[in-house]
RNA sequence: GCGGUAGUGGCGAAGUGGUUAACGCACCGGUUUGUGGAUCCGGCACGCGUGGGUUCGAUUCCCACCUACCGCCCCA
Protein backbone atom coordinates (compact mmCIF):
# COMPACT_ATOMS: atom_id res chain seq x y z
CA UNK A 1 0.00 0.00 0.00
CA UNK A 2 2.00 2.70 -1.30
CA UNK A 3 -0.65 5.80 0.22
CA UNK A 4 -2.63 6.02 3.11
CA UNK A 5 -4.19 8.46 4.93
CA UNK A 6 -2.57 10.89 7.09
CA UNK A 7 -2.03 10.04 10.36
CA UNK A 8 -5.21 10.58 12.59
CA UNK A 9 -7.18 11.15 9.67
CA UNK A 10 -10.11 8.75 8.42
CA UNK A 11 -12.38 8.22 5.56
CA UNK A 12 -15.57 8.35 6.01
CA UNK A 13 -17.19 5.58 3.40
CA UNK A 14 -20.79 5.32 2.34
CA UNK A 15 -21.70 3.06 5.02
CA UNK A 16 -20.75 5.36 7.77
CA UNK A 17 -21.42 8.57 5.44
CA UNK A 18 -25.92 7.36 6.02
CA UNK A 19 -25.10 8.10 9.81
CA UNK A 20 -23.26 11.22 9.37
CA UNK A 21 -26.24 12.36 7.50
CA UNK A 22 -28.21 11.19 9.59
CA UNK A 23 -26.93 12.89 12.60
CA UNK A 24 -26.02 16.14 11.07
CA UNK A 25 -29.82 16.40 9.78
CA UNK A 26 -31.19 15.29 12.79
CA UNK A 27 -29.41 18.03 14.69
CA UNK A 28 -30.45 20.82 12.16
CA UNK A 29 -34.08 19.77 12.29
CA UNK A 30 -33.73 20.32 16.63
CA UNK A 31 -31.43 23.09 15.69
CA UNK A 32 -34.20 24.99 13.29
CA UNK A 33 -36.56 24.59 16.24
CA UNK A 34 -34.38 26.53 18.55
CA UNK A 35 -34.42 29.09 16.01
CA UNK A 36 -30.14 28.39 16.05
CA UNK A 37 -29.47 28.82 11.64
CA UNK A 38 -26.48 27.46 9.95
CA UNK A 39 -22.95 29.16 9.58
CA UNK A 40 -20.12 28.36 7.75
CA UNK A 41 -16.59 29.65 8.25
CA UNK A 42 -13.74 28.82 6.93
CA UNK A 43 -11.91 25.70 7.84
CA UNK A 44 -8.29 27.89 8.27
CA UNK A 45 -8.13 31.08 10.21
CA UNK A 46 -5.01 33.65 10.90
CA UNK A 47 -3.34 31.97 14.35
CA UNK A 48 -4.04 34.55 16.27
CA UNK A 49 -7.82 34.19 16.03
CA UNK A 50 -7.08 30.87 18.12
CA UNK A 51 -4.43 32.29 20.06
CA UNK A 52 -6.25 35.12 21.15
CA UNK A 53 -9.36 33.55 22.06
CA UNK A 54 -7.98 30.26 23.31
CA UNK A 55 -5.43 31.68 25.71
CA UNK A 56 -1.33 31.90 24.81
CA UNK A 57 -1.11 29.38 27.73
CA UNK A 58 -3.55 27.02 26.87
CA UNK A 59 -2.44 23.28 25.51
CA UNK A 60 -4.40 23.91 22.49
CA UNK A 61 -2.52 27.06 21.34
CA UNK A 62 0.66 25.93 22.98
CA UNK A 63 0.96 22.23 21.33
CA UNK A 64 -1.97 20.96 19.48
CA UNK A 65 -2.46 23.82 16.74
CA UNK A 66 -2.20 22.40 13.00
CA UNK A 67 -0.38 25.56 12.02
CA UNK A 68 2.24 27.12 8.86
CA UNK A 69 3.10 29.84 7.41
CA UNK A 70 1.26 30.26 3.57
CA UNK A 71 3.13 31.49 0.90
CA UNK A 72 2.37 35.05 1.08
CA UNK A 73 3.89 34.28 4.83
CA UNK A 74 0.73 34.46 6.32
CA UNK A 75 0.24 32.51 9.84
CA UNK A 76 -2.46 29.62 8.85
CA UNK A 77 -4.20 27.25 11.77
CA UNK A 78 -6.43 24.72 10.89
CA UNK A 79 -9.42 25.31 13.17
CA UNK A 80 -9.09 23.35 16.19
CA UNK A 81 -12.68 23.84 17.43
CA UNK A 82 -15.68 26.09 16.08
CA UNK A 83 -15.91 29.36 18.78
CA UNK A 84 -13.20 31.18 17.74
CA UNK A 85 -14.06 31.53 13.74
CA UNK A 86 -17.55 31.86 14.40
CA UNK A 87 -17.23 34.98 16.72
CA UNK A 88 -14.76 36.27 14.33
CA UNK A 89 -17.17 36.03 11.27
CA UNK A 90 -19.95 37.68 14.27
CA UNK A 91 -17.55 40.47 14.54
CA UNK A 92 -16.51 40.99 11.14
CA UNK A 93 -20.00 40.84 9.68
CA UNK A 94 -21.29 42.97 12.53
CA UNK A 95 -24.03 40.42 13.21
CA UNK A 96 -24.12 42.59 16.73
CA UNK A 97 -25.88 44.91 14.70
CA UNK A 98 -29.25 46.66 15.73
CA UNK A 99 -30.71 45.03 13.08
CA UNK A 100 -30.03 41.38 13.87
CA UNK A 101 -32.05 40.22 16.37
CA UNK A 102 -31.07 39.25 20.06
CA UNK A 103 -29.96 36.91 20.57
CA UNK A 104 -27.80 35.85 17.34
CA UNK A 105 -28.30 31.91 17.79
CA UNK A 106 -25.81 29.90 15.28
CA UNK A 107 -24.69 26.46 14.56
CA UNK A 108 -21.78 24.79 12.81
CA UNK A 109 -20.72 21.42 11.73
CA UNK A 110 -17.82 20.59 9.86
CA UNK A 111 -13.99 19.73 10.90
CA UNK A 112 -11.43 20.58 13.24
CA UNK A 113 -7.68 19.94 13.58
CA UNK A 114 -5.76 19.10 16.50
CA UNK A 115 -2.11 17.73 16.37
CA UNK A 116 -2.01 14.91 18.77
CA UNK A 117 -1.67 11.56 19.14
CA UNK A 118 -4.55 9.73 17.69
CA UNK A 119 -6.48 7.03 19.90
CA UNK A 120 -10.19 5.75 19.18
CA UNK A 121 -12.69 8.43 19.33
CA UNK A 122 -9.66 11.06 19.03
CA UNK A 123 -8.57 12.14 15.66
CA UNK A 124 -6.04 14.88 14.27
CA UNK A 125 -8.85 15.88 11.96
CA UNK A 126 -12.44 15.28 14.23
CA UNK A 127 -15.62 16.93 13.23
CA UNK A 128 -17.76 19.06 15.47
CA UNK A 129 -21.42 19.96 15.31
CA UNK A 130 -21.41 22.86 17.66
CA UNK A 131 -23.80 25.91 18.58
CA UNK A 132 -23.40 29.84 19.95
CA UNK A 133 -25.64 32.13 21.11
CA UNK A 134 -24.72 35.75 21.22
CA UNK A 135 -26.61 38.93 22.68
CA UNK A 136 -27.56 37.80 25.89
CA UNK A 137 -26.63 37.03 29.70
CA UNK A 138 -29.92 35.44 30.29
CA UNK A 139 -30.22 32.06 32.30
CA UNK A 140 -32.91 30.82 30.28
CA UNK A 141 -30.06 31.03 27.31
CA UNK A 142 -27.67 28.90 29.38
CA UNK A 143 -30.42 26.44 30.14
CA UNK A 144 -31.93 26.06 26.59
CA UNK A 145 -28.45 25.62 25.21
CA UNK A 146 -28.19 22.68 27.84
CA UNK A 147 -31.42 21.35 26.98
CA UNK A 148 -30.71 21.51 23.50
CA UNK A 149 -27.42 19.53 23.69
CA UNK A 150 -29.49 16.83 26.06
CA UNK A 151 -32.27 16.30 23.60
CA UNK A 152 -30.23 16.02 20.46
CA UNK A 153 -28.01 12.98 22.09
CA UNK A 154 -31.47 11.78 23.59
CA UNK A 155 -33.14 12.22 19.97
CA UNK A 156 -30.21 10.31 18.54
CA UNK A 157 -30.77 7.67 21.09
CA UNK A 158 -28.26 8.11 23.19
CA UNK A 159 -28.88 6.62 26.96
CA UNK A 160 -27.20 7.13 30.79
CA UNK A 161 -26.27 10.83 29.90
CA UNK A 162 -24.89 12.68 32.90
CA UNK A 163 -24.68 16.16 32.78
CA UNK A 164 -22.28 17.92 35.00
CA UNK A 165 -22.36 21.76 35.62
CA UNK A 166 -19.87 23.68 37.24
CA UNK A 167 -19.33 27.64 37.14
CA UNK A 168 -16.14 30.06 36.72
CA UNK A 169 -17.96 32.97 37.70
CA UNK A 170 -16.93 36.24 36.45
CA UNK A 171 -14.00 38.33 36.24
CA UNK A 172 -13.38 39.37 39.91
CA UNK A 173 -14.72 35.81 40.83
CA UNK A 174 -12.11 34.21 39.34
CA UNK A 175 -9.38 36.35 40.50
CA UNK A 176 -10.29 35.82 44.32
CA UNK A 177 -10.55 32.15 43.36
CA UNK A 178 -7.10 32.02 41.65
CA UNK A 179 -5.03 33.83 44.39
CA UNK A 180 -6.95 31.10 47.16
CA UNK A 181 -6.09 28.36 45.05
CA UNK A 182 -2.40 29.58 44.78
CA UNK A 183 -2.07 29.98 48.03
CA UNK A 184 -3.94 26.77 48.69
CA UNK A 185 -1.43 24.67 46.59
CA UNK A 186 1.79 26.82 47.11
CA UNK A 187 2.69 25.26 50.52
CA UNK A 188 2.32 21.43 48.92
CA UNK A 189 4.13 22.66 45.56
CA UNK A 190 6.84 19.61 46.33
CA UNK A 191 3.55 16.71 46.35
CA UNK A 192 2.42 18.70 43.35
CA UNK A 193 2.67 15.99 40.39
CA UNK A 194 5.30 17.51 37.73
CA UNK A 195 2.81 18.92 35.42
CA UNK A 196 0.73 20.23 38.09
CA UNK A 197 3.69 22.17 39.18
CA UNK A 198 3.83 23.91 35.94
CA UNK A 199 -0.04 24.51 35.91
CA UNK A 200 0.44 25.71 39.32
CA UNK A 201 1.64 29.14 37.25
CA UNK A 202 0.15 29.26 34.19
CA UNK A 203 -2.78 28.15 34.90
CA UNK A 204 -3.85 27.15 38.63
CA UNK A 205 -7.23 26.33 37.92
CA UNK A 206 -6.29 23.05 35.30
CA UNK A 207 -4.46 21.71 38.93
CA UNK A 208 -7.97 20.86 39.65
CA UNK A 209 -8.70 19.10 36.67
CA UNK A 210 -5.51 16.47 36.97
CA UNK A 211 -5.73 12.85 36.84
CA UNK A 212 -3.10 12.28 39.19
CA UNK A 213 -4.12 10.36 42.00
CA UNK A 214 -1.71 12.41 45.04
CA UNK A 215 -2.91 15.82 43.16
CA UNK A 216 -6.55 14.96 43.41
CA UNK A 217 -6.25 14.12 47.00
CA UNK A 218 -4.67 17.25 47.84
CA UNK A 219 -7.37 19.12 45.24
CA UNK A 220 -10.10 17.39 47.45
CA UNK A 221 -9.07 19.33 49.92
CA UNK A 222 -8.71 22.70 47.98
CA UNK A 223 -11.35 25.84 48.25
CA UNK A 224 -13.58 25.70 46.03
CA UNK A 225 -14.44 28.11 43.15
CA UNK A 226 -18.25 27.99 44.76
CA UNK A 227 -17.26 29.97 48.02
CA UNK A 228 -15.63 32.88 46.09
CA UNK A 229 -18.50 33.43 43.14
CA UNK A 230 -20.00 37.25 43.73
CA UNK A 231 -23.06 38.00 44.17
CA UNK A 232 -24.11 38.37 40.76
CA UNK A 233 -22.09 35.16 39.54
CA UNK A 234 -23.99 33.34 42.76
CA UNK A 235 -27.05 34.64 41.35
CA UNK A 236 -26.62 33.84 37.57
CA UNK A 237 -25.93 29.87 38.85
CA UNK A 238 -28.47 29.91 41.15
CA UNK A 239 -30.99 30.67 38.59
CA UNK A 240 -29.39 27.79 35.94
CA UNK A 241 -30.08 25.20 38.75
CA UNK A 242 -33.31 26.59 39.05
CA UNK A 243 -34.28 26.79 35.48
CA UNK A 244 -32.67 23.19 34.59
CA UNK A 245 -34.88 22.02 37.77
CA UNK A 246 -37.76 23.53 36.11
CA UNK A 247 -37.26 21.54 33.04
CA UNK A 248 -36.30 17.95 35.13
CA UNK A 249 -33.15 17.93 33.74
CA UNK A 250 -31.15 15.87 36.28
CA UNK A 251 -27.49 17.36 36.74
CA UNK A 252 -24.46 17.39 39.33
CA UNK A 253 -22.08 19.92 40.30
CA UNK A 254 -18.51 19.66 39.66
CA UNK A 255 -16.91 22.51 41.37
CA UNK A 256 -13.46 21.52 40.19
CA UNK A 257 -14.30 21.35 36.65
CA UNK A 258 -12.72 23.55 34.45
CA UNK A 259 -12.21 24.30 30.41
CA UNK A 260 -8.89 23.64 28.56
CA UNK A 261 -9.58 27.02 26.62
CA UNK A 262 -9.15 30.34 28.85
CA UNK A 263 -12.39 32.12 27.44
CA UNK A 264 -15.21 30.24 29.65
CA UNK A 265 -16.63 32.15 32.23
CA UNK A 266 -20.20 31.53 34.35
CA UNK A 267 -21.79 28.45 33.43
CA UNK A 268 -20.02 25.87 32.09
CA UNK A 269 -21.19 22.31 31.39
CA UNK A 270 -20.36 18.68 30.04
CA UNK A 271 -23.21 16.12 28.77
CA UNK A 272 -21.20 12.72 29.71
CA UNK A 273 -21.86 9.48 28.44
CA UNK A 274 -21.23 6.04 30.45
CA UNK A 275 -20.78 3.00 28.38
CA UNK A 276 -18.76 0.18 29.19
CA UNK A 277 -18.09 -0.54 25.72
CA UNK A 278 -16.20 2.59 25.37
CA UNK A 279 -14.32 1.36 28.61
CA UNK A 280 -14.46 2.52 31.81
CA UNK A 281 -14.91 6.22 32.95
CA UNK A 282 -17.31 8.41 31.37
CA UNK A 283 -17.12 10.13 27.54
CA UNK A 284 -17.77 13.96 27.35
CA UNK A 285 -19.89 13.95 24.10
CA UNK A 286 -20.92 17.36 24.40
CA UNK A 287 -19.33 20.52 26.23
CA UNK A 288 -19.74 23.99 26.76
CA UNK A 289 -20.29 27.15 28.24
CA UNK A 290 -20.41 31.01 28.29
CA UNK A 291 -17.90 33.24 26.93
CA UNK A 292 -19.07 36.66 28.08
CA UNK A 293 -16.50 38.55 27.19
CA UNK A 294 -14.47 36.63 23.98
CA UNK A 295 -16.33 38.75 21.45
CA UNK A 296 -14.39 41.92 23.40
CA UNK A 297 -11.08 40.20 22.64
CA UNK A 298 -11.69 39.80 19.09
CA UNK A 299 -12.58 43.37 18.58
CA UNK A 300 -16.44 43.39 19.03
CA UNK A 301 -18.63 45.38 21.85
CA UNK A 302 -18.98 43.66 24.42
CA UNK A 303 -21.33 40.56 23.89
CA UNK A 304 -22.14 38.07 25.77
CA UNK A 305 -22.17 34.26 24.42
CA UNK A 306 -22.98 30.98 25.26
CA UNK A 307 -22.24 27.47 23.35
CA UNK A 308 -21.51 23.86 23.02
CA UNK A 309 -19.43 21.89 20.77
CA UNK A 310 -19.86 18.12 20.48
CA UNK A 311 -17.62 15.60 19.12
CA UNK A 312 -18.97 13.67 15.84
CA UNK A 313 -16.76 10.42 16.23
CA UNK A 314 -17.63 10.38 19.49
CA UNK A 315 -21.17 10.38 19.42
CA UNK A 316 -20.86 8.05 16.54
CA UNK A 317 -18.80 5.70 18.88
CA UNK A 318 -21.15 5.84 21.68
CA UNK A 319 -24.19 5.43 19.35
CA UNK A 320 -22.68 1.87 17.79
CA UNK A 321 -21.83 1.00 21.42
CA UNK A 322 -25.49 1.63 22.92
CA UNK A 323 -26.54 0.35 19.66
CA UNK A 324 -28.74 3.63 19.11
CA UNK A 325 -30.41 3.10 15.78
CA UNK A 326 -29.08 4.03 12.42
CA UNK A 327 -30.10 4.16 9.35
CA UNK A 328 -28.52 1.92 6.66
CA UNK A 329 -28.75 2.70 2.77
CA UNK A 330 -31.87 2.30 1.28
CA UNK A 331 -32.67 -0.48 -0.50
CA UNK A 332 -33.05 -0.58 -4.41
CA UNK A 333 -36.28 -0.64 -6.10
CA UNK A 334 -36.07 -1.63 -9.43
CA UNK A 335 -33.06 -3.99 -10.94
CA UNK A 336 -33.25 -4.13 -14.96
CA UNK A 337 -31.35 -7.55 -16.28
CA UNK A 338 -30.77 -7.70 -19.72
CA UNK A 339 -29.84 -10.51 -21.71
CA UNK A 340 -27.66 -10.27 -25.05
CA UNK A 341 -26.36 -7.15 -26.04
CA UNK A 342 -28.91 -6.25 -28.67
CA UNK A 343 -31.20 -5.22 -25.31
CA UNK A 344 -28.19 -2.93 -23.96
CA UNK A 345 -30.01 0.37 -25.45
CA UNK A 346 -33.74 -0.36 -24.28
CA UNK A 347 -32.24 -1.24 -20.73
CA UNK A 348 -30.99 1.74 -20.92
CA UNK A 349 -33.69 3.87 -21.45
CA UNK A 350 -35.41 1.62 -19.23
CA UNK A 351 -33.60 2.29 -15.77
CA UNK A 352 -33.31 6.03 -16.95
CA UNK A 353 -37.11 5.91 -17.47
CA UNK A 354 -38.16 4.40 -14.19
CA UNK A 355 -35.31 7.04 -11.95
CA UNK A 356 -37.17 9.35 -13.85
CA UNK A 357 -40.22 8.58 -12.02
CA UNK A 358 -38.71 8.78 -9.13
CA UNK A 359 -37.24 5.02 -8.03
CA UNK A 360 -33.72 3.86 -7.76
CA UNK A 361 -32.78 1.80 -9.95
CA UNK A 362 -29.66 0.11 -11.27
CA UNK A 363 -28.74 -2.50 -14.12
CA UNK A 364 -25.64 -4.55 -15.16
CA UNK A 365 -22.71 -3.04 -16.54
CA UNK A 366 -20.36 -6.40 -16.82
CA UNK A 367 -22.00 -8.21 -19.46
CA UNK A 368 -23.12 -11.27 -17.06
CA UNK A 369 -25.54 -13.62 -17.05
CA UNK A 370 -28.87 -14.04 -15.93
CA UNK A 371 -28.42 -15.85 -12.89
CA UNK A 372 -25.56 -13.29 -11.54
CA UNK A 373 -27.57 -10.40 -12.43
CA UNK A 374 -30.59 -11.87 -10.20
CA UNK A 375 -27.97 -12.73 -7.52
CA UNK A 376 -26.64 -9.16 -7.74
CA UNK A 377 -30.25 -7.90 -7.14
CA UNK A 378 -31.02 -9.97 -4.73
CA UNK A 379 -27.70 -8.42 -2.74
CA UNK A 380 -28.81 -5.26 -3.53
CA UNK A 381 -32.24 -6.11 -1.82
CA UNK A 382 -34.14 -4.96 -5.22
CA UNK A 383 -37.84 -5.28 -4.80
CA UNK A 384 -38.49 -5.38 -8.27
CA UNK A 385 -36.29 -6.96 -11.27
CA UNK A 386 -37.35 -6.70 -14.55
CA UNK A 387 -35.95 -9.09 -17.18
CA UNK A 388 -35.60 -8.22 -20.93
CA UNK A 389 -34.07 -10.52 -23.46
CA UNK A 390 -34.67 -11.23 -27.27
CA UNK A 391 -37.81 -12.55 -26.98
CA UNK A 392 -39.28 -9.61 -25.04
CA UNK A 393 -37.46 -7.07 -26.99
CA UNK A 394 -39.53 -8.30 -30.22
CA UNK A 395 -42.48 -8.40 -28.87
CA UNK A 396 -42.28 -5.48 -26.66
CA UNK A 397 -42.69 -6.98 -23.34
CA UNK A 398 -40.78 -7.48 -20.35
CA UNK A 399 -40.79 -10.07 -17.31
CA UNK A 400 -41.75 -8.02 -13.78
CA UNK A 401 -40.60 -10.10 -10.78
CA UNK A 402 -41.57 -9.34 -7.46
CA UNK A 403 -38.17 -10.93 -5.50
CA UNK A 404 -39.88 -11.15 -2.00
CA UNK A 405 -42.83 -13.67 -3.40
CA UNK A 406 -40.96 -14.85 -6.62
CA UNK A 407 -43.94 -14.13 -8.45
CA UNK A 408 -43.40 -13.03 -12.14
CA UNK A 409 -46.07 -11.45 -15.06
CA UNK A 410 -45.43 -10.02 -18.53
CA UNK A 411 -46.30 -6.65 -18.59
CA UNK A 412 -45.90 -4.75 -22.01
CA UNK A 413 -43.20 -2.38 -22.64
CA UNK A 414 -45.28 0.39 -23.23
CA UNK A 415 -47.04 0.23 -19.13
CA UNK A 416 -43.07 0.45 -18.05
CA UNK A 417 -42.46 3.83 -19.93
CA UNK A 418 -46.32 5.42 -19.36
CA UNK A 419 -46.53 4.63 -15.82
CA UNK A 420 -44.40 3.28 -14.10
CA UNK A 421 -45.27 4.31 -10.73
CA UNK A 422 -48.73 3.08 -11.20
CA UNK A 423 -46.93 -0.36 -12.16
CA UNK A 424 -45.18 -0.55 -8.96
CA UNK A 425 -47.57 -0.03 -6.85
CA UNK A 426 -49.75 -2.68 -8.44
CA UNK A 427 -46.99 -5.09 -7.67
CA UNK A 428 -45.71 -4.65 -4.77
CA UNK A 429 -49.05 -4.54 -2.96
CA UNK A 430 -49.35 -7.88 -3.72
C1' G B 1 5.70 14.86 22.74
C1' C B 2 6.56 10.14 26.10
C1' G B 3 5.66 4.70 27.25
C1' G B 4 3.48 -0.05 25.62
C1' U B 5 1.16 -3.65 22.00
C1' A B 6 0.40 -4.84 17.00
C1' G B 7 0.66 -4.87 11.22
C1' U B 8 -0.07 -11.95 6.68
C1' G B 9 -5.39 -11.93 0.45
C1' G B 10 -11.65 -7.57 0.63
C1' C B 11 -12.47 -9.35 6.07
C1' G B 12 -11.08 -12.88 10.06
C1' A B 13 -7.06 -15.97 10.98
C1' A B 14 -2.83 -20.15 10.95
C1' G B 15 2.27 -20.50 9.81
C1' U B 16 7.81 -21.57 9.02
C1' G B 17 15.02 -19.27 8.19
C1' G B 18 14.65 -22.86 2.57
C1' U B 19 9.94 -26.97 -2.39
C1' U B 20 3.40 -24.51 -4.93
C1' A B 21 1.98 -19.10 2.43
C1' A B 22 -3.20 -23.43 5.83
C1' C B 23 -8.28 -22.58 6.85
C1' G B 24 -13.03 -19.77 7.37
C1' C B 25 -16.11 -15.76 5.46
C1' A B 26 -16.92 -12.73 1.34
C1' C B 27 -16.42 -12.39 -3.87
C1' C B 28 -16.21 -14.52 -8.98
C1' G B 29 -17.28 -18.74 -12.12
C1' G B 30 -19.47 -23.63 -13.01
C1' U B 31 -23.18 -27.41 -11.71
C1' U B 32 -28.83 -25.16 -14.40
C1' U B 33 -26.56 -22.64 -23.19
C1' G B 34 -32.26 -16.89 -20.05
C1' U B 35 -33.78 -16.06 -13.49
C1' G B 36 -31.94 -14.86 -6.80
C1' G B 37 -31.58 -16.43 -1.52
C1' A B 38 -29.73 -24.03 -0.97
C1' U B 39 -25.93 -28.01 -2.23
C1' C B 40 -21.62 -29.48 -4.50
C1' C B 41 -17.14 -28.21 -7.53
C1' G B 42 -13.52 -24.72 -8.94
C1' G B 43 -10.98 -19.82 -8.89
C1' C B 44 -9.01 -15.94 -5.89
C1' A B 45 -1.64 -13.23 -1.84
C1' C B 46 4.75 -13.18 -8.09
C1' G B 47 3.07 -11.86 -1.64
C1' C B 48 3.35 -11.61 4.32
C1' G B 49 3.00 -2.52 6.63
C1' U B 50 7.51 0.32 4.07
C1' G B 51 12.79 0.65 3.47
C1' G B 52 17.41 -1.16 4.68
C1' G B 53 20.68 -5.03 6.85
C1' U B 54 22.28 -10.22 8.38
C1' U B 55 22.26 -14.86 5.52
C1' C B 56 23.69 -19.32 0.24
C1' G B 57 18.39 -18.12 1.23
C1' A B 58 13.80 -14.21 5.01
C1' U B 59 7.11 -13.39 5.58
C1' U B 60 9.92 -15.70 9.56
C1' C B 61 16.37 -12.66 12.69
C1' C B 62 18.20 -7.26 13.35
C1' C B 63 17.57 -1.80 12.59
C1' A B 64 14.89 2.44 11.04
C1' C B 65 10.44 4.44 9.48
C1' C B 66 5.01 4.41 8.72
C1' U B 67 0.23 3.32 10.58
C1' A B 68 -3.43 1.53 14.11
C1' C B 69 -4.74 0.51 19.12
C1' C B 70 -3.93 1.28 24.64
C1' G B 71 -1.90 4.46 28.63
C1' C B 72 0.12 9.56 29.82
C1' C B 73 -0.61 14.72 28.40
C1' C B 74 -4.95 16.97 26.77
C1' C B 75 -9.57 16.94 24.93
C1' A B 76 -14.85 16.55 21.37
Amino acid sequence: MKYQRPKGTADILPDEAVAWNYIESTAKKLFDNYRFHEIRTPIFENFEVFSRSAGDTSDIVTKEMYDFHDKGDRHITLRPEGTAGVVRAFVENKLYGPEHIKPVKLYYTGPMFRYERPQSGRLREFHQIGVEAFGSESPNLDVEVISMGMHLLKKLGIHNLKLVINTLGDQATRKAYRSALIAYLEPHFDELSEDSKVRLHKNPLRVLDSKDKDDQKLVADAPSILDYLTPESASHFETVKNLLETLQIDYQVDASMVRGLDYYNHTIFEIMANDKALGKGDVTVCAGGRYNGLVEELGGPETPGIGFGLGVERLLLLMQAQKAPLPTISPLDVYVVGIGDETKSETLKIVETIRNNGFSTDQDYLDRKPKSQFKTADRLNAKIVITLGNDELAQKVVNLKVMATGDEQQVKLEDVYDNFPKLFGKFLKK
